[in-house]
Parts: C-alpha cells; sequence; structure tokens
DNA sequence: CTAGGGTTAG
C-alpha cells in the first residue's frame, strides 16, 4: 500500500530523520491534499518521538481518510504515537480497530498507569484470542517493578509466565529476577536464580543489586566472590550495597581492589564512592575523585548527578567553598543539585545563603519540593531565625502547594525549641494533623535537654520510654535531662531501668582521615596502633588547657559511675578527643582537623575544642549527627547554639 | 525489553 523506497534512507535515526519530521509536519497541516503520504518508516519515527511541531488533528484525520488503520502494522504506529500526545484518543482508535496486532497491544498494555490495570488489559487480549510475545511479559514485568505493586499481582504475571512456558528465556528469567529484587522478594529471586540452568552477567548483577538493596550485603558479597566473571556494573552493585548499609570504609575498600586490578571505574561508581566519602568526611579521597574525572574528562559539568554527589561530598567534607564552586560550574541544575547546595550551606549554619540559593532556585523555574522545605527549614534552624522559618513554614502550603509532612512539622518544632521556644514546640507536635512518630518526639527532647526544661522533658521522655523501649539514647536523654536540674536520684533511676531493661545506647564513634587513610576512633578506643601516643597527647593536653581555665563539663554525661573521677575519665575518651589528639599528632600544622561524629557533640567536648583550637592555634571541623562545627581561635561557628 | 548512581528527616 505504501511505497517503500524512502525506508533505506530513515533506517539509523539521524539529522536527516530530523529535517525530514519538520518537513512532514509542515506537509502534514491543513489543508492536506493527500500528496503525502506518511509511510511506515515514518510513521515509526513520529511513534518513537512526535515532533513538536507535528499537526497531530491533520495526521488523524488523514489516518481516518486514507485507510492506514487497516494495516495493522501503521495502526500500532499510530496507536503509539497518540498514547504519548493525546491518550483518550488513542483508546478510540484502538478500540476502532478490527484486529490489533501484538505490537500494538503491547503499547495499550504498556500505557497503564499501574501494573494492576497492565495485567488486566494482558487477560483482554488473551480472551480476544491475541497471541502475546516475550515483549508483552518483558512490559508486564516492568510495570510489576515500576509501579510498586503488591505481590500478587507480581505472582501472577510470574504464573501467566509459567504457562506460556517463556520462563527459561534469559531475559525473562532475569526481569523477574529484578521484579522480585525491587519487590523486596529476595526468596522468590533466590529461587529462580538457583534454579536457572542457564544465567548470564545480568543474572548475577541483578541478584547482587537486589541483595545489596535489601542492605544484605553478606549474602552479596557470596555471590559477588562466587561469580565467574565481573564488568563494571558487579563492582557497582557492590560498592553501593556497602554505601547503602553503612559499610563506607568497606565500599572504599572494595573500590581500592577494583582500581588495583586494573578496572577503570565510570561516573557512577564514581557517584557511590563519593556517596561514602561525604558520609565518612573523607575529604582526600572525594578530592582524588574530583580529580580523577577532570583528568578522564568525565563532564561533570554535564552530569547532575555527578555533580551532585560532589558538591554534597564537598560540603559533608566541611569545604563549603568547594561545593559553591561545583555548584557554580553545572551547566543546568535539577531541583535535587538545588536541595543539596541548600542543605550543605544549612549543615554549615549559612542560613542567609541557603534562603538565598531558595530564591534563587525559584527564579530559575525550578519547583521546590518535600526535601527543598526540610533543608530550608533546617537551614533556619541552624541560624536561629525563628521568624524566618515560621514563615516559610506557612508558605508551604500557601505558595508552593506542599503539604506539610511530619518531618517539616518536626523541623518547625525543632527550629522552634532550640530557640527555647519549647512549650510552643511541643504545641506543634502535639497539634499536627497526623500522629507524630518517635523521631519527631525527639526534636522536642532534644530541646529540652538544652534548655533544661524537665517539666516538659520529662513528660516526652518518658512517653518516649513508652514508645521504644529498646532505644536506650532515650532513657540517655531523660536521664541527661535530669542531670541538667541536678535531679541526681531520678538520673540514676533512669540508668538503672535502662540496664534492666537491657536496651543499649548508640555507641560514640569518631572518623578522621590523614593521608587518604580514614581512621576510626569509638569511646576509650584502644585498639589504634598509635593508641600510646595518643592517650600521652590527651593528658598533656589536658594539662594545658586547665591552665586557661578548662573545666569538665560532667552535667550531660550519662551517670554511668559512682564518682566524679570515674566519671571524668569517661569523659576524657569521647571519640571525638581521641580523633582530634590523633589529628594533632599526625596533622602538619597549617592544615584544619577534620573530624567527623555519629553523635551530637556534646557540651564538654564542645567547650573542650573550643580551647584546644585556642591553644594550640589551629583549626578543627567537626562534624556532628547535626550540623559542622568549625572551631577557630577559641571559638565555634556555631555560636554555641545548636 | 533485563544489571550499578545524586538531596531530606530528631
Amino acid at each position: 500500500m505504501q511505497s517503500t523506497h524512502v525506508r533505506n534512507i530513515l533506517k539509523p535515526p539521524s539529522p536527516i530523520l530530523q529535517s525530514t519530521l519538520v518537513s512532514f509536519s509542515t506537509l502534514c497541516g491543513p489543508p492536506l491534499p493527500g500528496k503525502f503520504i506518511p509511510n511506515h518508516p515514518i510513521l515509526a519515527v513520529l511513534s518513537k518521538s512526535s515532533h513538536p511541531q507535528t499537526d497531530l488533528r491533520a495526521l488523524h484525520a488523514h489516518t481516518v481518510t486514507s485507510g492506514l488503520l487497516l494495516d495493522p502494522f501503521a495502526a500500532s504506529r499510530i496507536v503509539q504515537l497518540f498514547l504519548k500526545s493525546d491518550p483518550s484518543l488513542a483508546r478510540a482508535i484502538f478500540h476502532s480497530l478490527h484486529h490489533p496486532d501484538v505490537y500494538t497491544w503491547n503499547a495499550m498494555i504498556m500505557a497503564h498507569p499501574d501494573a494492576h490495570s497492565s495485567v488486566a488489559h494482558y487477560f483482554r487480549m488473551l480472551q480476544a484470542g491475541a497471541p502475546p510475545n516475550n515483549y508483552t511479559f518483558a512490559l508486564l514485568v516492568k510495570a510489576c517493578v515500576e509501579g510498586r505493586t503488591d505481590i500478587l499481582v507480581a505472582m501472577k504475571v510470574h504464573g501467566q509466565i509459567l504457562k506460556r512456558g517463556v520462563e527459561d528465556l534469559l531475559v525473562v528469567r532475569n526481569s523477574l529476577i529484578n521484579m522480585y529484587c525491587n519487590m523486596g522478594c529476595l526468596k522468590e529471586a533466590r529461587a529462580l536464580f538457583d534454579l536457572s540452568s542457564r544465567l548470564d552477567l545480568i543474572s548475577w548483577n541483578s541478584m547482587i543489586s537486589g541483595y545489596g538493596k535489601a542492605g544484605d550485603v553478606v549474602s552479596a558479597r557470596d555471590l559477588f566472590e562466587e561469580m565467574p566473571e565481573r564488568s563494571l556494573v558487579s563492582w557497582g552493585a557492590m560498592i553501593d550495597g556497602y554505601v547503602r548499609k553503612g559499610g563506607f570504609l568497606e565500599a572504599l575498600k572494595l573500590f581500592n581492589e577494583m582500581m588495583v586490578g586494573g578496572m577503570k571505574p565510570d561516573v557512577v561508581i564514581l557517584v557511590s564512592v563519593l556517596k561514602g566519602c561525604a558520609q565518612l568526611g573523607a575529604l582526600d579521597q572525594g578530592r582524588w575523585i574530583h580529580i580523577y574525572v577532570e583528568k578522564n574528562r568525565l563532564g561533570w559539568e554535564r552530569n547532575v548527578v555527578l555533580s551532585t554527589a560532589l558538591i554534597d561530598m564537598y560540603a559533608k567534607c566541611g569545604c563549603i567553598d568547594h561545593a559553591l564552586e561545583v555548584f557554580n560550574g553545572v551547566g543546568e541544575g535539577d531541583v535535587v543539585l538545588w536541595n543539596a547546595m541548600i542543605g550543605g550551606l544549612a549543615m554549615h549554619g549559612l542560613g542567609q545563603d541557603a534562603l538565598e540559593m531558595f530564591w534563587g532556585m525559584k527564579r530559575k523555574g525550578l519547583v521546590p519540593n518535600e526535601t527543598t522545605f526540610v533543608n530550608v527549614l533546617c537551614a533556619c534552624t541552624h541560624a536561629g531565625m525563628v521568624e524566618r522559618g515560621r514563615e516559610i513554614f506557612c508558605s508551604m502550603k500557601k505558595d508552593y502547594g506542599v503539604e506539610p509532612q511530619r518531618e517539616h512539622y518536626g523541623c518547625l518544632a525543632d527550629l522552634l525549641g532550640r530557640a527555647g521556644l519549647v512549650r510552643e514546640a511541643e504545641e506543634v507536635i502535639t497539634n499536627m494533623p497526623m500522629e507524630p512518630q518517635p523521631s519527631q518526639w525527639g526534636a522536642l527532647m532534644a530541646a529540652c535537654r538544652t534548655h533544661n526544661n524537665v517539666k516538659v522533658g520529662e513528660r516526652i521522655g518518658k512517653r518516649l520510654i513508652s514508645l521504644e523501649p529498646h532505644d536506650g539514647g532515650r532513657y540517655v536523654l531523660l536521664s541527661n535531662v535530669y542531670a541538667g536540674a541536678s535531679r541526681w536520684e531520678d538520673a540514676l533511676e533512669m540508668r538503672r531501668v535502662m540496664e534492666e531493661k537491657g536496651a543499649k545506647k548508640e555507641r560514640g564513634c569518631s572518623f578522621i582521615e590523614c593521608n587518604g587513610v580514614v581512621h576510626e576512633f569509638s569511646v576509650g578506643d584502644k585498639s589504634h596502633p598509635q593508641c600510646r601516643g595518643i592517650y600521652e597527647k590527651l593528658s598533656e593536653m589536658e594539662r594545658e588547657l586547665k591552665k586557661v581555665g578548662y573545666a569538665q563539663d560532667t552535667s550531660q554525661m550519662l551517670v554511668e559511675m559512682g564518682d566524679e573521677e570515674d566519671k571524668g575519665i569517661a569523659l576524657s575518651y569521647h571519640s571525638e578527643k581521641l580523633a582530634i589528639a590523633f589529628g594533632i599528632i599526625n596533622m602538619g600544622q597549617g592544615t584544619p582537623i577534620r573530624v567527623v561524629k555519629n553523635l551530637r557533640v556534646c557540651r564538654d567536648c564542645h567547650a573542650y575544642t573550643k580551647l584546644v583550637s585556642k591553644v594550640y592555634k589551629i583549626e578543627i571541623v567537626v562534624r556532628d549527627r547535626n550540623r559542622f562545627h568549625r572551631f577557630r581561635d577559641g571559638l565555634c561557628s556555631c555560636m554555641d547554639y545548636w
């Protein structure tokens, strides 16, 4: 029916195609004298990427009058084309067809928003007597993966695949493995993996990535060690698994191993490693990756994901200037990139800059999302900008149509609580439209501790403990609230109850990087090779600090020991103190000491570090769970507000 | 058509 001589010219998508499309769309405009009839290749092109200038209405009229729809192949192209631009019209065309072919059915299956209706469409296809092909099943599986459907629909699809006897095709099996992995059904995925007589690299990689995403790095590593050959994707999946699980050191080690083995990392792997560096505060490693990217011309300027990872790494490693440099070099940023930058500024206590970023983002025409507001509210919190924060919280729904979530109420409570407005903060949490979760009460609790509000603190503390009786941190917090009010018996009692319930608190640990190697310290750690030197340094430091009036602040300490002296010893060996002593011994004068801590800095360590920066004339940058503290000449960038 | 990547939450 159609002339086919154009087909040869149009085979691969090329610049020629573009110009053909333009001329086609001009020709398609009304009136359509019938001198140009779109043939198969042109329809194929159009259905893949319809040109913005294409006159779809004219095209539709043309398809009706020309009898093009009688040709099943052309019909499928037309349906696909209209599914993109005008779905309801596409459905109408579909229903007018007498015998849609598999491709048309598949296109319709693909167009459904969720797996459930895709599957329903598939059954209609069977009823109509149309035979599905492999692509049909791939689509169904894909719908399950993307639509986050429930396991029942997924198993229905699996059942159909078995019934049709196509489960042995590698493509199909791999899709299924991937589907189960994405739904968190690792056992089902593994069963398919184990049953398969033939496995390819993709099967292995799917399985490893599945375990990695589910947090089971041990199983992932077992497969990783076992597999016959590894590709970049295998390494990437494994490294990412460790990063997700929090095994940053392990991830870096694996990355190193990979490099030693002669593999050249690509952008994806570098992004995972950068994430690990960010968490660890491994600035040297992160910087090394930045240089690697530039040397190999991997072009971070045009890769938003990579530049976001770089920005986040620099920000989390304390180099907000470098983060800004990368940010300014990016060609076109998206919301996530801006969020990372705003979050970075917030962490550094640069509230005003964060707000300006926020306005700038709006000017760029980007739409702020939930994360943006979490970061902006955090920025206000860290900078103590209470009124600003309130305004922004109110504007969320009003001006941006973003409904505040639990997190946002938590941020608001944190903002108010940290500023001393504890009662108001409590009202925010009690009156929020959804059920508060422990973390929201936790924000309040922290405020009670800093502002010594025993009344509210006791009430919330007890509630929190009943909610999460196994989280030792809750008892510690309440105990500290009591201690802050000199209610020693109550503080001790909390400690006793905690022991009785067998609750464990998170162990404090700190990281410090030296010559590209990350060192880890926990409270009272004696495992480091330089242990003796570090402890000697610590006692020397304490002597020096006492000369300028340092006195331990034991008020916030969990009453772990009977007498003051022991309490003091435990306090002297908080992990960040060990890390700082290590830094003083090993780092050259003039380079700032950067420490990353997993918990919040305690009052004593904060005062201590301020003095160390003065007496030893060094800059110390500590990143705690919440934000950065930059200690210089006896002062901290947080202005003692944290 | 099937495998690895970025921001947030006390």
